[in-house]
RNA sequence: UGCGGAGUAGCUUAGUUGGUUCAAAGCACUCGAUCGAUAAUCGAGAGAUCAGGAGUUCGAUUCUCCUCUCCGCAACCA
């Protein structure tokens, strides 16, 4: 409250002591928001009064709402993809829990897979080898941990709400006995098995290598041309080629895989040709790409050449070839995958040592048995070799085997060409040895799996999820076309990986006949294992301890077993959260359980959009399997962040935003504005300037609320409220205009549009209240008696506008709007926190549908755009300075002059001036326009205390030049005019 | 290469069952006002061939096709 203080003694003007009659605004909100330093301290008073479990304690009752947490990979610090995530979910929980859901947020943390093992890997360095596997899986975890705290502070320091005291890891005991229980489901249902796949493989370290682990380098390769003898008719492909002596020829780089070459690919789609080489009819012919002709001629030497026939590659298919040293036969096959740039047009194709010759073996139910062992010793097929002794590269390595088998060629004309190539090739990352493609043993779920409907009729596992996709939310929209296109091509799925940091494949394995025990009675014996010791127990626990005495291999009999070595693929581990929290979380577990059932509730997914393969992929997946449904009804994605220029973030270009800088440096609340004005769903630019840009705007909301709350000094709603009846024409339209806002953005909120929330606060701020509303009630604000009924209008309005705005900016502005909560005027029984009040209802704002006003106020607002040009000339013409300088007179007809009139006493505020007049403009000169200005020199004169310039201003007491108002307004307040004294004079 | 997405003022976003009310808003920028929101505030101005091209139409930013650029995911290099 402003006090009247005159300044005794001080030999000024009159003016210093008028001025302190005003009732300017005063607040302790302060301009300079500090973020850096004031956040963290707001958190800890948030801890303080356990916001987040006063937030559970206030929703019970009311309906559910789940989000369900996507895990991040807890092997670093959070990058801007992270803030977004975490920032996005965090304005679903909180606009959901002030719409009145009771929506818990309980994070979630991936912890196992490949990419910590690595970095463990390279701290232990070859402490390793001699360290016993639960040790590393100790430093594992240890490793794991250290960054779930890391990111936990991380989120919880740009203002995300949720449980972060007990957030779900998939490496906790619980977690990996339910991924390990969702496995043995699988297993019980009849969707897994074992079968072959290629991987990489490191022939030095004994291991396989996933594709992260892999680096190209440069080698050098014995690339060799080599001539297959066809065997079926040659009359079938082309009648010219009837009793010719013909041969395609393959180019390969590794003719170690020669034995194992059961099979050449042509493209169905390019043109092949058959060359003679040579004269006369016992001349050899060979089938190449004709793209390749020349190519392949020159490399092999054959000249002159005669094409004889011209076909597509089509028509090759299923023919037989001599394999060119072993007793096979090769048949043709047809792939895509052939290209016409290197080569002849026709690949060697083996099985069991590239991933295009593995799907093209299955294809053509070619035998994918791996003859190359873990070492990379070579092991002749005995059935290929029907000569007494073995051939020489029998046993040899790889590599070592290469020039025996290119000597070989050679010895039997076989050879056409060779020449050591130069080329990129993929190299183990640790030991940089080259690698080789192995087809190895792995466990697969079965996408082609029978499964039954909910109705009891039969489909596959794959047709059923493409059903399920169907009755899932996805937003985008094309996000169904994009999962349903995965799930439709993708392969079975390999769960496998020859890796220990992760949930163990805990199966016995016959040592007779490798076929695995199936026991439900174990399995759970297993499973409880894992939830008092975790899975190292896997690895501490011996065999015989868990299986029963007497156990014997159901397929076999035998009775000897051992223990499967490789996990679980992390994308299981993460796509079965559903199961492992959703499901058995005491928090979640109602709400879930009512989603599983259809009775309404919610569970929606919010990640970006590589998780259509991944998170979403994974869970879908699962949940089909298990429970015969999405695990989501909801499924929305987010955009990729991208720099200015529309570049993907890198660390290689340096141009990455790194948002806990930010945070420190600018505010968290500026990371979650960033959030906020970007359109989720699409990419996102980011950078420096684009920050800057948000605290700028960050200053200009803030300070639209500071002069809010700076206006309601005095102000007791309950006492001093106006009725919605009695409040001025102006007022009651601002309270129309909140209302539609409002209404706007709940529903924006509803449809997860927070870039429109942002866009129209920002603007509401801008636009309608500094610029407008605000501008235009100073003079009322300043200089009214504090107790007017004019002034508790205004001030019942910037209230209830501070009320409003507040909690509809607070999941937003998470930090502000606490602060603003604050310094509101008290009201008994009010929320601690703004986050555990509601959203404000459009009604309670204001009680009539603000369509008819706002309609009103256009056209108001027309006509003062106009007056504000005539101003604005004025201004130019320097006639006059600030607005309140002028009068204006507005001439205008018909219904403008009914409107005009309607808002005689109101318009003199809206336009800012110091008087207006309306006058009937039909009984003047018409000129097109429906009104006429004019602007003149404000008559009267200028009350030192208002600015007005009024026609009658006289003294008051020892102040000269007060306007009538103002004289009233000052007996009003009870304030005596100081009368002359020696000082003053 | 395949699947999917995007391209409206310097920036972030509006917009269109195709049409006089469609090229909009805020910010940034420039100029001006004010000095009673002052590390503030107010006003005005300029700024876009709606990625490019072709087509459908009386008429396209909006519909169709093509091209270019960028992004994600997957794959490939015998």
């Amino acid at each position: 409250m402003n006090k009247f203080a005159p300044s005794h003694g001080v030999k000024m003007s009159p003016a210093p002591e008028l001025k302190a009659t005003l009732t300017l605004p005063q607040t302790t909100f302060p301009m300079k928001a500090n973020l850096p330093q004031n956040e963290p301290l707001r958190l800890a008073h948030w801890a303080s009064i356990s916001l987040y479990q006063e937030l559970r304690k206030a929703g019970q009752g009311r309906p559910a709402y789940l989000l369900h947490d996507g895990p991040p990979y807890a092997n670093g610090p959070i990058h801007l993809g992270h803030a977004l995530n975490k920032g996005l979910k965090d304005f679903v929980v909180k606009s959901k829990t002030m719409a009145g859901f009771d929506a818990p947020y309980v994070p979630g943390f991936d912890c196992h897979g490949l990419p910590i093992e690595i970095k463990v890997d390279e701290k232990l360095g070859r402490k390793k080898l001699e360290m016993p596997v639960p040790s590393v899986l100790e430093a594992c975890r240890a490793y794991a941990q250290k960054y779930v705290d890391l990111q936990t502070s991380q989120f919880e320091r740009i203002g995300c709400f949720g449980r972060w005291q007990t957030p779900y890891k998939t490496m906790s005991r619980d977690y990996e006995a339910r991924t390990l229980e969702a496995f043995y489901g699988f297993l019980e249902k009849g969707f897994v098995y074992r079968g072959l796949k290629p991987v990489y493989w490191c022939i030095h370290d004994r291991t396989a290598l996933a594709e992260a682990e892999v680096e190209y380098d440069m080698h050098t390769s014995p690339s060799v041309y080599v001539r297959y003898r066809l065997t079926s008719a040659p009359a079938a492909i082309a009648p010219a080629l009837a009793g010719r002596d013909v041969s395609t020829i393959i180019w390969t780089t590794t003719p170690w895989t020669l034995p194992a070459s059961l099979a050449v690919a042509f493209h169905p789609d390019f043109e092949y040709v058959a060359l003679a080489a040579g004269e006369g009819p016992d001349a050899p012919v060979y089938i190449v790409a004709a793209e390749l002709a020349a190519q392949t001629a020159a490399a092999c030497k054959l000249d002159p050449v005669t094409e004889l026939a011209r076909f597509k590659g089509a028509v090759l298919d299923r023919v037989t070839f001599q394999h060119p040293f072993l007793d096979r036969s090769i048949l043709g096959v047809l792939a895509t995958y052939v290209t016409a740039d290197t080569g002849t047009g026709a690949v060697h194709t083996a099985p069991s040592h590239g991933a295009d010759d593995f799907y093209t073996g299955q294809r053509y139910n070619l035998d994918s048995t791996c003859r190359v062992d873990a070492s990379g010793h070579i092991h002749v097929d005995p059935e290929a070799w029907n000569h007494a002794s073995p051939p020489a590269f029998d046993g040899l390595k790889v590599w070592a085997a290469n020039p025996v088998i290119v000597a070989m060629l050679e010895e039997s004309g076989a050879l056409l060409a060779g020449a050591p190539l130069v080329h990129s090739y993929p190299h183990c990352w640790r030991c940089h040895h080259p690698v080789i493609f192995r087809a190895t043993e792995q466990w697969f779920i079965g996408l082609e799996t029978p499964v039954k409907r909910a109705d009891g009729s039969e489909t596959t596992f794959r047709q059923l999820a493409i059903e399920e996709i169907d009755k899932v939310i996805w937003d985008p929209a094309w996000g169904k076309e994009r999962i349903t296109n995965m799930i439709a091509t993708r392969p079975d799925w390999c769960i496998s990986r020859q890796r220990i940091w992760g949930v163990p494949i805990a199966v016995f394995l016959c040592e007779g006949c490798q076929q695995p025990i199936m026991s439900t009675e174990l399995n759970r014996k297993i499973t409880g294992l894992f939830e008092r010791e975790g899975a190292e127990a896997w690895h501490t626990t011996d065999v015989a301890s868990l299986l029963p005495t007497g156990a014997a291999c159901a397929h076999c009999g035998g009775t000897e077993f051992r223990k499967e070595t490789d996990i679980l693929d992390v994308w299981f581990d993460s796509g079965t959260s559903w199961f492992a929290v959703c499901e058995s979380d005491p928090e979640l577990k109602p709400a879930y359980s009512a989603f599983q059932n259809g009775k309404g509730t919610e569970c929606l997914y919010l990640e970006g959009g590589d998780q259509h393969r991944g998170w979403f992929h994974s869970s879908l997946l699962t949940s089909v399997a298990l429970r015969g449904r999405a695990p989501y009804s909801h499924v929305s994605t987010a955009g990729w962040t991208l720099d200015e220029q529309g570049r993907a973030m890198s660390k290689s270009l340096g141009n990455g935003v790194d948002p806990v800088d930010i945070a420190n440096r600018m505010g968290g609340e500026i990371v979650r504005l960033w959030v906020a004005s970007v359109d989720f769903r699409e990419d996102m630019a980011a950078s420096e300037n684009l920050m800057q840009r948000c605290a700028e705007l960050y200053r200009k909301v803030r300070n639209t609320f500071r002069f809010l709350l700076g206006n309601l000094g005095g102000f007791d709603p309950i006492r001093d409220r106006v009725a919605e009846a009695d409040l001025l024409p102006l007022d009651r339209y601002m309270l129309a205009r909140t209302r539609d806002l409002a209404e706007r953005i709940l529903g924006w909120y509803k449809d997860f549009e927070f870039h429109r929330v942002y866009q129209a606060v920002n603007e509401f701020a801008i636009v309608d209240l500094s610029s407008f509303y605000l501008d235009v009630l100073k003079d009322r604000m300043y200089t009214f008696a504090p107790t007017s009924q004019e002034r508790r209008s205004a001030q019942t309005v910037l209230w209830q506008i501070a009320e409003s705005l507040v909690r509809l900016v607070a999941p937003i502005l998470s930090f502000t709007a606490d602060e603003v909560w604050e310094h509101l005027p008290s009201v008994e029984g009010r929320e601690a926190s703004v986050h555990l009040a509601l959203f404000p209802k459009p009604e309670e704002i204001f009680s009539e549908d603000p369509a008819p006003l706002l309609n009103e106020w256009k056209q108001l607002f027309e006509i003062r755009d106009v007056a504000m040009q005539a101003l604005e000339g004025a201004r130019q013409e320097k006639k006059i300075g600030k607005a309140l300088e002028a009068d204006v007179e507005i001439r205008a007809i018909g219904e403008t002059l009914d409107l005009l009139r309607s808002h005689a006493n109101g318009l003199k505020e809206i336009l800012n001036v110091s008087r207006v007049t309306v006058l009937d403009g039909a009984k003047l000169e018409r000129s097109g326009a429906d009104v006429f200005y004019t602007v003149s020199l404000a008559s009267g004169t200028k009350c030192a205390r208002c600015w007005n310039f009024m026609p009658e201003v006289g003294d008051y007491g020892i102040w000269q030049n007060v306007c009538t108002r103002c004289q009233s307004a000052l007996t009003e307040m009870g304030i005596a005019p100081p009368q002359p004294t020696e000082a003053a004079q």
